[in-house]
DNA sequence: TGACGTTCTCTACACTTGTAGAGATTATGC
DNA sequence: GCATAATCTCTACAAGTGTAGAGAACGTCA
């Protein structure tokens, strides 16, 4: 059962990813991590983390006192959703318009672009794999 | 001057496609377009461009008692806008993971994997033309 | 001139998102 | 037992988003 694909507002991708980088953990933890950043008071981190927890987002257990959260989508998960929203709304879908505009876009170093031709020739390696002799064939 | 780039709700694609494929026309017509897919009455496809208007997305023009709409931001740019929000919060604005991510995210066909690869060689081949001899080096 | 169709304007309402205060509860150290 | 600090719960409110109805205004055909 994959999981539908989600979309994460601006205020939802701060937190969880703060809670990525340090579950399992409190509000009070995750309020205190991101008020340099955010100013944003306990109260206000709390609302957000318990509409999380209702969208399913997070994992909320209480420990006593404590409630503990934890995420409940992974990285790859919310990232995929993003994605594919974006490729769905800007790009009807179509991959070589996105990646054309990614590179219209962003300046792009030389390195950058040596790494993206490597992910490309990693994929069509494990698409259809060559067995070839050098290499293992294996993920790296 | 650039515009800021623009994120749209899912009610706002729908709609400003449907204008960039139009344009110009009225909010009638829009609805009626529309109608098919989303069901939307005229009331709403109506408010929605009003407030797209509000939103500098489309701007409107009287003429006579019809109200004429055109886009206001091009297709390009409201692709930017929507990658860029992908891009800064889920892959915190760097390249590979992303691509790496729609590669690994799409059944991507051979075809699409060739495209891919072209396109990075053309935008390899503009950032620093080689003035080979065969080739005119201008934009295809 | 009156009925009809087209388009417009105005208003509304529920739900989501961003933001937070007030006050209750509980543990802790003295 | 009590002051204090930490945490929680509840409630609220403004702005944004999705959705639409009611009724005005205008052109037109008989």
């Amino acid at each position: 059962m994959t999981p539908q694909p989600t979309e994460l507002t601006e205020a939802e991708w701060t937190i969880i990813k703060s809670i990525w980088d340090n579950e399992p953990c409190s509000a009070p933890t995750i309020q205190e991590l991101l008020f340099k950043k955010t100013a944003w008071t306990y109260s206000t981190v709390r609302t957000f983390m318990d509409r999380m927890v209702a969208k399913g987002l997070l994992r909320a257990e209480k420990s006593g006192k404590l409630t503990v959260y934890r995420s409940a989508v992974t990285r790859a998960q919310a990232q995929r959703g993003e994605l594919l929203y974006a490729l769905k709304h800007a790009f009807n879908d179509s991959l070589a318009p996105m990646v054309q505009c990614l590179l219209d876009t962003k300046n792009i170093s030389r390195d950058e672009l040596d790494q993206l031709k490597q992910l490309i020739a990693d994929h069509e390696q494990a698409r259809s794999p060559k067995r070839s002799s050098g290499k293992s064939g294996g993920k790296a």
